[in-house]
DNA sequence: GAGTGGTCTAGACCACTCA
DNA sequence: GAGTGGTCTAGACCACTCA
């Protein structure tokens, strides 16, 4: 099986293919963030094969993410700027509530030079220009997590402190409507660490706090990787949530 | 919409019935894990439809791991026994390789008293009786994770530490085979913190490190927690990962 | 009432497995 | 070659939205 759900013989089904297509037509910016794509019936006599067809299509890359049906209404392409969540990727929760409110203050914001990790992660060439942002957010008004968010400068061109403020530190709706670039998913990975000083300090912790360590790979379409995050979180009143099945 | 995907009209599509009848079938025992389910279309033809609405009830129930199906062969009834990894939902792994091997090691196991928030935390009534066992995990040769799960004795009549080392440590496994529960999905908490004496000693760890705590509710069949469990992980070499969509 | 997605059917044919 | 799941079609009708 390659890219496109090819076996040896070079049969792909006809459903990926519009898949493929509708995907196409999403990166191209055809179809814009929040805005319908063609029916389903529309879209069938565009590429001459039938509704069936073209819904098993759509519910693959609804089941994505990549775009959201509603009954009666039509199918739309997924934005983060009409989202319920805010923070869709964020698995930290007050231990005793359900979080209801999230704010991020930003703390700095550089041109740097990626490292080679960095760079390597996010394939590109070690020492390439980049960008990061130091942030702070508030889980139901506490402090609980410190972030550094690594951009690639290729992707991201110029980023201004005043347009992070603008979207009010929502980066991955910013991501979107400013760079073009939507994130479908993330990779995580998580350790227990105690944290050096400044952390503590943003955090209002005394030294040698256990701290939940959370490494993000940010992914767009393709599986391109296009933000690294490292965050620090306290997880005194807060922890991480996931549901595995 | 209630459990069964019932609007306010009162309107179930056929396909639902169909998994719900499916699902009773499977709790029943009438199709045991790891055998085939009949056909698309003997099914199709045992509940009076056409052979795509069995299909599409199919279709929910192998996205959720209740069934599997291998194309020219059948529809099979999903079983830890026959699964590509013993610990389906373990998310530790090395940091600089993939997992390969695990081994878990018995330390003990006793039949206990439910303190009240496992209790509440397993839908039974405080006091009642349950079991306790206590475990390490090795990946890689690498002592890394110290397990207490407890269980509950309404569904776990009898355990006794024999059968736990006839399965091998292989819980989920053991659950199925010997006690007809099957665990479908598992809820997870995470925290980092310092753990006591004895947890750093299991672990062969300085007192004060820092560890991450998972804990962990498992659910069968309907939603129903069965198990209750509490690692501490050594994340020095190791990490939990997670995908996120 | 027109237009959308959601369900369902009957039938055809394809890819894969196994004897 | 028989039997399985996997894809695809054309057409019908349902539930929902909006004017």
């Amino acid at each position: 099986m390659d890219a496109l759900g090819a076996n040896s013989t070079g049969y792909v089904p006809l459903y990926q293919q519009i898949k493929r297509l509708i995907t196409e037509s999403l990166v191209s910016g055809e179809w814009a963030p929040g805005e319908p794509i063609p029916s389903e019936f529309e879209l069938a006599s565009r590429y001459s094969v039938s509704q069936g067809t073209v819904r098993k299509a759509i519910s693959e890359l609804a089941s994505q993410k990549v775009l959201v049906r509603h009954q009666g209404k039509g199918t739309f392409v997924a934005s983060h700027s009409q989202e319920s969540t805010n923070f869709p990727f964020l698995r930290i929760a007050p231990d005793d509530s359900v979080v209801q409110s999230v704010e991020a203050t930003l703390i700095d914001l550089w041109r740097i030079k990626l490292d080679e990790i960095s760079a390597a992660k996010l394939l590109v060439s070690p020492g390439a220009s980049g960008w990061l942002i130091r942030r702070l957010l508030s889980v139901e008004g506490k402090e609980t997590l410190y972030e550094e968010i690594r951009l690639p400068g290729d992707s991201f061109e110029t980023v201004e402190e005043q347009l992070v403020l603008d979207h009010n530190c929502m980066l991955y709706s910013m991501y979107e409507s400013e760079f073009g670039i939507r994130i479908l998913n993330v990779e995580e990975s998580l350790k227990a660490v105690t944290a050096d000083g400044e952390i503590t300090k943003r955090l209002k912790l005394p030294e040698s706090t256990p701290l939940l360590r959370v490494d993000r790979i940010a992914f767009t379409y393709g599986d391109k990787p296009v933000e690294l995050r490292r965050g620090f979180c306290n997880t005194s009143n807060h922890h991480y949530r996931n549901r595995i099945v």
